[in-house]
DNA sequence: TGTCATTCAATGACGTGTCATATAAGTTGA
DNA sequence: TCAACTTATATGACACGTCATTGAATGACA
């Protein structure tokens, strides 16, 4: 029943699960802490600032992160009520938006991802 | 500003949250499917299959997970209304509580086990 | 033994995620 | 050009997790 393999299988879910956790939960906490948003927020400023080109977004950054449409479309909501993103709607295709950052929203990234990034680096060492 | 190292720091971590996300995401719904309960509940009858002692358990389960103790409490609640598993108060300490199988749980457990190590083994090969 | 601090578990208020669905725009083809 | 289908996003109901707090039992110590 219990063979060897399956308990390494399950510590390797276990391991994989507490960094997650304790990853997540850290960075969570800093940038509430310090910047009034979540990690899902931060992710989402963090997306939107690496694609540089205009496309039309929510659709490919959904590709890009493990979130519901739905759950997107409300982090989205989050930021835009916090002044940190806006949506524009897309002339070839008006049943899509695309995000950009405000200039509080740059800044805001900018100065989150280094405590971001830093505790990846605590963390995932 | 984004350094080599940052970047890698980011995929690194992308990486773990979808592998994170995919595994539990298709366990949950297996396990949902077939045996009618979440991944969390299965990870605490596992927990408690796997701790043949008789010790107080709530407490110790919590240090062996991420979970929150209010997490914990709350999937308790719902095994136990699902006759899964039941609780009793210790006797040396009356504030502990200590958790055991039912023999429904025992049985669903076993079963789900195989399940659950099966789609272990498909994801983080 | 009486007080004060600590520990274990449960609970209520609340936020966020999910699923199913709605809305609206685009596409296809007779 | 009109249906029927598909695609992009939003929304509402609901489930679950978290935080803060409570209640109860224990411990420590004067």
């Amino acid at each position: 029943m219990a063979t060897t393999q399956d308990r390494q299988l399950v510590e390797q879910w276990r391991s994989i699960q507490s960094t997650y956790f304790r990853t997540a939960g850290m960075i969570d906490r800093a940038l509430e802490l310090k910047f009034s948003i979540g990690l899902t927020e931060f992710e989402i400023l963090d997306l939107v600032a690496e694609s540089a080109d205009a496309a039309c977004r929510m659709k490919q950054l959904g590709e890009r992160t493990p979130m519901t449409q739905s759950a997107m479309s409300k982090v989205v909501d989050r930021l835009e009520r916090a002044g940190l993103i806006s949506r524009h709607s897309c002339e070839d295709d008006r049943r899509s938006l695309f995000l950009e950052l405000t200039d509080a929203g740059r800044e805001l990234h900018r100065r989150a991802a280094v405590e971001h990034r830093a505790l990846l680096k605590e963390n995932l060492a």
